[in-house]
DNA sequence: GACATGACGATTT
DNA sequence: GAAATCGCCATGT
């Protein structure tokens, strides 16, 4: 045992609510601290093969979806948050405050 | 074992 | 207020 963040991360992004999203630092606070918001989008990646794992709820604290780049073609980052019901324009979430999900918050 | 990289974030200049 | 820099920690080479 030993890729416990992996598998940390991949719980909590589980956990995000349908048409929330999250930040990378969200998460990692929520694991212990705001360590490193990168180990979060890496560990993203990894559980990109994982399609329990919604990794398209995850954005950056601008409501970017930097990730996209990571995704297929046949399911962009932008198309799956809308349909979520999320509103996406310029490759950013609109209303992101609103649609924000903090675990350490709405989870605690 | 060390160096370089990465879906970020906060702080400082 | 914007730009540049550092920190964080796991993975890969």
């Amino acid at each position: 045992m030993k890729s416990t963040f992996f598998e940390d991360v991949y719980e909590v992004v589980k956990l995000i609510p349908r048409g929330r999203v999250t930040s990378y630092g969200a998460i990692a606070m929520y694991l212990g601290a705001h360590k490193s918001a990168r180990m979060v989008g890496y560990a993203l990646k990894q559980g990109m093969d994982f399609p329990d794992v919604p990794a398209h709820r995850v954005v950056n604290r601008e409501g970017m979806l930097t990730g996209r780049h990571h995704f297929p073609d046949d399911r962009p980052m932008d198309v799956l948050l809308q349909q979520e019901g999320i509103e996406i324009e310029n490759m950013r979430v609109i209303h992101f405050d609103r649609c924000y999900w903090d675990p350490a918050r709405e989870l605690l």
